[in-house]
DNA sequence: TTTAAGAAAATGAATAATTATTCATTTTCT
DNA sequence: AGAAAATGAATAATTATTCATTTTCTTAAA
């Protein structure tokens, strides 16, 4: 078949990176092992090598592309809604809705990715940014718009919103009994908070 | 001299932890080495584990101490303080103020704490518990008095200010250039907005 | 269509490097 | 003298990574 070569090689790629959000996601980022993903994924442990330059760059790789994804996703969610208000409350709850849509990859993202030295220390996580982007722009639309205070520095907002919708994912990954955190609620209470706060009265 | 002995006990056990802290606040924890620890507390590797289980221990043991202490620091400052708002300003306050004066133990407890895998999976950390229900007591408080929401549920938003403080400081931590993050701004913006939310129109 | 040579991809057993921890011995204290 | 504390060299266990070998794919000549 024409092309398969090439199709089998990607198929081969996110059969790897599939494999480890979900073992890394059941047993974590240090008791993961190299021979466990590529069982999970079907493949000898060499030819992961031949795919990633290392058990890190696995990780780093599905950071990228996965936020990259929900980076899309959520833009195209943000276009459909006008008025910066709507917009901070649409992405408060995509936030949760993609946390909750996928679970183990949330675990990876928000987790264990931390536990990566490297991550931590050195790289830069552009998408990341990017992510917190989608935020600060909103604000500054609100401020143009008057509907937001305009004393408000949007890095610093980003970055509180960020920590808040972030450290309560955390907790509802974390939680056995999930219930004591339920998303609908979790929402609109941050986005309640958030919102009363930045409005101009 | 009676009682040396006990005494130079505590020293040596506390050398260790001003160690570690000092270590892996520049190593970090994976790079920083039992004997890197040893040598700049001026013990033998082995000394150490006379004191403490192993190399984990003594991060749990960092962990447990340093957050009683900051919490009965930041329980004395608000003890002089009446009204919820003021008290949950003073709180916001002095979380940042604390990370300011002791950036090193900030580091290790907000960066490094989080790469032990036992730590994120298994253990329970009562002292962080006890750390959030100073503010969802102020919350409480400030619901009783009439000045807060009823709606807001305590638990929801204690996680949302602990998420923002968080990672406000773990951004303060990290830039090189720490003057993107002037305390006094942050924690009046943090301050202002979660205040406004907060509070009944 | 068949074949075969060479390239590319995949394999998995062997390796190599690391460092937390131990414990036989020494030093200090009571 | 005996107990307690401290020492630090030796150990032991781990697993990510490598690479010699095998398998699969590609191409083009017969």
């Amino acid at each position: 078949m024409a092309g398969s070569s090439k199709r089998n090689q990607n198929d081969k790629r996110t059969r790897i990176i599939d494999a480890a959000i979900q073992v890394i996601a059941e047993k974590s980022y240090h008791l993961a092992r190299i021979s466990d993903i590529a069982k999970v994924a079907s493949v000898a442990d060499g030819t992961i090598y031949l795919y990633f330059k290392n058990k890190e760059a696995i990780l780093l790789t599905i950071f990228e592309e996965k936020m990259e994804e929900l980076i899309g996703i959520v833009r195209l969610e943000l276009d459909a809604i006008t008025g910066a208000e709507d917009r901070l409350l649409c992405f408060i709850e995509q936030h949760f809705i993609q946390v909750r849509r996928h679970p183990e990859l949330a675990r990876v993202l928000q987790i264990e990715l931390r536990q990566s030295s490297h991550f931590i220390h050195d790289y830069r996580p552009e998408s990341l940014w990017e992510y917190l982007k989608i935020a600060s722009e909103i604000i500054k639309e609100g401020q143009e718009e008057g509907v937001f205070r305009p004393d408000i520095d949007p890095f610093i907002f980003q970055w509180s919103l960020f920590g808040a919708l972030d450290e309560l994912s955390v907790q509802w990954i974390l939680s056995k009994k999930r219930e004591r955190f339920p998303f609908q609620q979790v929402a609109q209470q941050i986005g309640s908070v958030f919102l009363s706060g930045l409005t101009t009265k």
